[in-house]
DNA sequence: ATTCGAAATGTTATATTGTTTCAATGTTAG
DNA sequence: CTAACATTGAAACAATATAACATTTCGAAT
């Protein structure tokens, strides 16, 4: 079987980047099969714009790659595409650059981490749950009961941490 | 000496609204002459108005304040007061909000975490450096070298969680 | 196959958040 | 004083997101 899409956090140098996209968009087909959700043209064109940056992708971005394909397009199409593609786990929003970006493990809840380069522009998606868990045990020890975590990390990622530094 | 705007993670129901923005305020006055940096007015002003609210605050409705005071402002005003305060370490911006809270520890760098309460809207700062560290850890733990971190967690305060469940 | 209701999309307008640019004013150091 | 610099004023604009309502498409039930 292919390897998924986010094996490592961060998309290595080489990946196979059209095959990625494929298991993506397959992924997300298959587990709206299972959910019985409708995976309309629109929403899996969205999704494959969002994978084929693979980096994060504004809202607007999306909406004129969507007018190349179908002439014409309004940004509530972008974002009600955008919406049930969050809803359902297969794009994440990060918040800090108002961006999208695919979720390469469309299974269930899990609360993300993302590495954002600050130089590249890419991002890595962390999913550890001993960070979630231990920011919900801190939560709580102050009365606080969470339901979702955001969490954003700049910096910079490999490559780029090796190009500065040598 | 006054307690601390923020020691208790989330404002308890009965503390001392006017000292604790005094307290802020003055805490912030004393950084700036220590630091050299200019408190203007208009600095003076936003951050009061950040603390009055005591919860997050879009810089548009900082920005009708201003005008209640000033007559005439416009958005640069705001923002150019917002990025000084924020450099600063005087507020921080929730990114899932686009909103501004007052930070009760205004001293040097600190990775802090937010609690958002989806009820009552108000948030709380949680200064866990173990939470900081763990992440530090495992970005690390991947080749990511990390400068910032956003930490947005949502869900019930103490007193809504009580409010809602009994 | 037809029809009915719900979900999805189209379209226009508007709301919200944030930036650019340049002019004017104020502050500080030499 | 005055030259350099930081701060503020003001107008225009850019980017992000939603509201409201019309139309179409889809799928289930007849």
């Amino acid at each position: 079987m292919a390897s998924s899409p986010m094996d490592e956090t961060f998309p290595t140098r080489d990946h196979d980047h059209n095959s990625c996209i494929a298991d993506a968009i397959d992924a997300a087909e298959r587990e709206c099969r299972e959910r019985g959700l409708r995976f309309t043209e629109i929403r899996r064109r969205v999704l494959e714009i969002v994978w084929n940056r693979h980096a994060p992708t504004g809202a607007y971005d999306i909406l004129e790659e969507l007018r190349d394909d179908r002439g014409s397009a309004a940004p509530p199409t972008v974002y009600r595409a955008l919406d049930f593609l969050l809803e359902n786990g297969f794009v994440h929003k990060i918040e800090s650059l108002n961006a999208f970006v695919g979720c390469g493990r469309p299974d269930g809840d899990h609360a993300a981490q993302f590495l954002i380069c600050g130089k590249c522009r890419q991002v890595g998606e962390l999913d550890d749950p001993d960070i979630a868990r231990l920011i919900a045990r801190k939560a709580r020890s102050v009365g606080f009961d969470v339901s979702r975590q955001t969490i954003e990390i700049e910096g910079l990622c490999r490559h780029c941490a090796e190009a500065a530094y040598g």
